[in-house]
RNA sequence: GCGGGCGUGGCGGAACCGGCAGACGCGCUGGACUUAGGAUCCAGUGGGAGCAAAUCCCUUGGAGGUUCAAAUCCUCUCGCCCGCACCA
């Protein structure tokens, strides 16, 4: 049926024997009644379509270098079972780029994939009594076949299944090739620990306190887990931001700040009682070193103990600590929390004058950014300023504000701003920002500091103690310690799923046949690590398996990899903007610094998609707002769905959902229907001679061109589906009129097939099927979605007649219909010589005249 | 507090480089066809004055400004959304 991809009209077959069969509505023709006869059916015609697509390997795209590629990509889901509107939105928009894209002689790429590994699976699985991969393997029956529905042109020849041991294989290798690259390793650390999930997260992962998947308030444990060095990369990962230009600004915006780079210096303090300590604080204020009045250390500093044993303070400072270290999260970094602490009894010395100052603990400061220990700057500092009052701390102030005095002038404290250094030795007296510098250099002379950049990136937590993932490919001995499982005894398999229950200890644990094992360099008895990864893992690098899915030698081919990559277009929500996003960068990195990949930037374009929202609130089963792409689907049929989800919002924004706007575009998919169905009765026969090329004809054939111009640039350079879509009603709109205005007898037939040819065409990429099937109605050969995308003619699209507006001193005043590229004297005259315009101006003095040709003229009179 | 984004009819949204504000769709009003219609078609639809005319005035959150001309550029201001936030 495909094979001809020729794609010009033929003979349509049906011409001069059709009759309309008032009574049925059925148009009969030679005996035989086709899909097109019997009113538009979205049920008969989508399944038939989706299998015939199928059976041809439409969509299946083989390497080709002759051929430009492009590589668009949906963020692949998690398997739940459910496919909801965010879901049909996202592959909506995916699909009308690669169709688009297609028809413009790319060889797209457009796979689609299970994000597999999780806890709701695991967690179903324990409720449910069924084994998190039957689980799996079920919903992602049932999401594939509702997404299939959909008429979404994925090549499914490259389909990947995160928990499936051909993928994990290279998950876990991926693992051993960071841990050989010194960017895994294990660390005891207060982690987060997530009750509800039974298993530590990831910084990301921790939203304001609360689980992101779960919202549980998120505990604090010392635990020894395997982390990735990702903080190597921050650097980079904030420089390169810069380059991608078609990212939206927003999630760039994000990773900055989650990246969170200060540049500052590491101060080195002494403490009086014990010499040999030092005390490093991390500030973006080295110009203040001079104010310092005190030092606070995080509870959590290793120094706490150590400076108050044995001493009177011990016990009230341990305490302390040890109560602030039970608040929760929330609690401890909400804004109004107050600011509280304790003296231990200890004094600090400031590097440079020597100055002795308390050192006290106080929950504002927290361990895991910078040192743990801060410098207390009170008279330039909003924070420190508040808990010195509160503590009777002195304050000292070191900086002057430009508008002050020179001569000890009073001014407000705290002040952060900029100024002139006061109080401050062989410094004073020098602007601040330049003072900040000779500080850190002069420090760095004597050894007790140095410039530094401190990032509020942490290193990345993938152990999870749960089941359904990854196992971490580790295994321990107590002769050799952590040994990396050799690569030819990839995969560490999970075992089957018995007993999957787990309170603060990892399932895998319970698996002796799994944990036991022996040592691959003595051969000795080991243990397996019994923690899976983090399931960020096995999406950070997705993208590049679909390029060879079914490799078994590699986690991807390098030919294939450096031929697709990189993403040229990437789809997904917003949630991403740092998780997914961030880690998929950092995966792409390491690659290419191993010399994997040609790209250090996975995703060249990033298209952060608006949510779906109904009523004015996110679709939930609790406010009873649900729509189901299936509810759709089965109602008005894929086309419609996707038509309206395009239409009503350009794809970056929110979308409110509403059902009579999917009525007005079923209503339009019908209407274009109708027309098809109507004028394939009335064909030109073969040979018939070009029609007349009256006025009306150039009028509605100007509107085509425009309308492929416009629906090109939406489409391709715009991403603006809903204008394009609204252009594409209005040629609809013109050719409706156009036979409304005319004779059939007088209508230019081949005219109309080729507006109707047009139409199809244009729509093919956002209503697949109603297209394909409209194609072929018309009597044309192979697929809609195998033709060239229709170029347009700039010729006609010059109009016979241009409106020009005439204003006066700015204000319409009257119009006139010119030919266009009329001369602007001409136009000046043929303006004044209108009757009203006259009017207007008699009397009047004319200061100026401007004229846009064939747009505007405006009289400036007084 | 810092950063990003957004304010246009009854609603979703258009207006790309400063040049007719409100495309397209929904909704609404009136009409045609019809046994009927929630099908389809036709006409109208930002607000106000005016005779259902001609015509005029007002209108892109608000106030100023630049310009022959501003939804668009500038300044101030109000409101909303999102991200980050005792980050030293």
């Amino acid at each position: 049926m495909f094979a001809n991809k020729g794609g010009t009209a033929e003979n349509p077959p049906l011409a001069g024997r059709v009759f309309f069969c008032i009574s049925t509505g059925y148009l009969i023709s030679g005996g035989s009644v086709t899909e097109m006869t019997k009113g538009y059916n979205p049920h008969t015609i989508e399944p038939k379509w989706q299998r015939r697509w199928a059976e041809e390997r439409f969509y299946h795209a083989p390497v080709d270098p002759s051929r430009r590629k492009y590589y668009v990509l949906e963020m692949f889901p998690y398997p739940s079972g459910k496919l909801h509107m965010g879901h049909m939105r996202v592959y909506s928009i995916g699909d009308v780029l690669a169709r688009f894209l297609r028809m413009r002689g790319y060889n797209v790429m457009h796979p689609m994939g299970w994000d597999a590994f999780g806890l709701p699976a695991e967690n179903a699985a324990i409720d449910n009594r069924v084994s998190p991969d039957e689980w799996t393997a079920r919903s992602i029956a049932q999401m594939k076949q509702q997404q299939q529905r959909l008429g979404v042109s994925y090549d499914w020849e490259k389909e990947v299944n995160t928990s499936s041991p051909d993928y994990y294989r290279w998950t876990q290798w991926l693992f051993l090739l960071l841990y050989r690259r010194g960017l895994a390793y294990r660390k005891k650390a207060a982690v987060n620990w997530c009750p509800h999930c039974q298993t530590v997260l990831a910084n990301e992962q921790v939203e304001a306190g609360l689980c992101w998947r779960c919202e549980s308030e998120v505990e604090f444990q010392e635990r020894e887990q395997w982390f990735l060095r990702i903080t190597d990369y921050a650097e980079r990962l904030l420089e390169d931001l810069d380059a991608l230009e078609d990212w939206p600004e927003r999630v760039k915006v994000m990773q900055q700040n989650w990246i969170g780079r200060s540049e500052g210096a590491e101060i080195v303090f002494r403490i009086k009682e014990f010499p040999e300590e030092s005390l490093p604080v991390f500030t973006t204020r080295p110009d203040t070193l001079f104010g310092v009045t005190y030092m606070v250390l995080a509870p959590e500093h290793p120094l706490v103990s150590r400076l108050v044993a044995g001493t009177e303070k011990e016990k009230e400072v341990l305490d302390f600590a040890a109560r602030v270290r039970r608040e929760s999260e929330i609690e401890r970094t909400s804004e109004d929390a107050p600011k509280i602490g304790l003296f231990t009894g200890r004094y600090a010395l400031n590097p440079l004058n020597g100055a002795a100052v308390p050192i006290l603990v106080a929950n504002y400061v927290i361990m895991t950014y910078g040192t743990g220990a801060v410098m207390g700057v009170p008279a330039h500092d909003e924070r420190d300023y508040q808990f010195a009052r509160s503590y009777n701390l002195p304050v000292k102030a070191v900086i002057r504000p430009p508008e002050a005095e020179a001569d000890g002038g009073e001014f407000a404290l705290p002040y952060t701003g900029a100024g002139t250094m006061i109080n401050s030795d062989g410094f004073s007296g020098l602007p601040n920002l330049e003072g900040g510098k000779r500080i850190t250099e002069k420090l760095q002379e004597r050894q007790c500091g140095r410039f530094k950049i401190t990032y509020r990136l942490r290193d990345w937590l993938i152990s999870r103690q749960r089941y359904w993932g990854a196992p971490i490919p580790v295994i321990y001995c107590d002769r050799c310690g952590a040994v990396p499982v050799p690569e030819a005894e990839l995969p560490v398999l999970l075992p089957p799923a018995a007993d999957l229950s787990g309170d603060r200890v990892p399932p895998l644990s319970r698996y002796d046949s799994f944990v036991n094992t022996s040592c691959p360099e003595c051969g000795g008895k080991a243990r397996r690590e019994t923690d899976t990864m983090d399931t960020f893992m096995c999406s950070s690098w997705y993208f590049l398996r679909f390029t060879s899915p079914q490799l078994q030698s590699f986690p991807f081919d390098r030919e294939k990899a450096d031929y697709w990559m990189p993403v040229d277009q990437y789809i997904g929500g917003i949630e991403h903007a740092v998780l997914h996003l961030l880690y998929a960068r950092f995966f792409t990195k390491v690659l290419y610094d191993a010399g994997l990949v040609g790209s250090a930037e996975p995703f060249s374009r990033l298209l952060a998609q608006g949510m779906v929202y109904k009523d004015g609130a996110k679709m939930s089963k609790s406010k009873g707002n649900v729509v189901s792409p299936d509810e759709i689907v089965e109602r008005y049929g894929a086309d419609t769905g996707r038509l309206f989800i395009l239409f009503a919002s350009p794809p970056e924004k929110d979308l409110d959902w509403n059902d009579q706007g999917v009525e007005g575009c079923h209503r339009f998919l019908r209407r274009v229907w109708r027309l098809v169905e109507e004028c394939r009765g009335e064909q030109a026969a073969a040979g018939e001679p070009a029609g007349k090329m009256g006025k009306k004809e150039r009028e509605v054939q100007r509107v085509l061109h425009a309308t492929i111009k416009k629906v090109t640039e939406d489409i391709g350079e715009r991403f603006n589906f809903n204008t394009a879509i609204s252009a594409v009603m209005e040629l609809v709109n013109a050719v409706y009129e156009y036979r409304r205005e005319l004779a059939p007898e007088k209508q230019n037939r081949p005219l109309v097939q080729e507006l109707l040819r047009a139409v199809t065409l244009l729509l093919a990429p956002f209503a697949p099927h109603l297209a394909e099937e409209a194609w072929h109605s018309l009597g044309y050969r192979g697929s809609v979605h195998q033709q060239p995308w229709p170029d347009y003619d700039s010729a006609a699209l010059v109009v016979g007649e241009v409106e020009v507006v005439i204003q006066i001193n700015g204000k319409v005043r009257g119009r006139m219909r010119v030919p266009p590229g009329s001369a602007e004297e001409w136009l000046l005259e043929e303006a004044r010589a209108q009757q009203r315009i006259g009017e207007l101006l008699a009397g009047k003095k004319v200061l100026r005249q401007i004229v846009v040709p064939d747009k505007l003229i405006n009289i400036v009179v007084r």
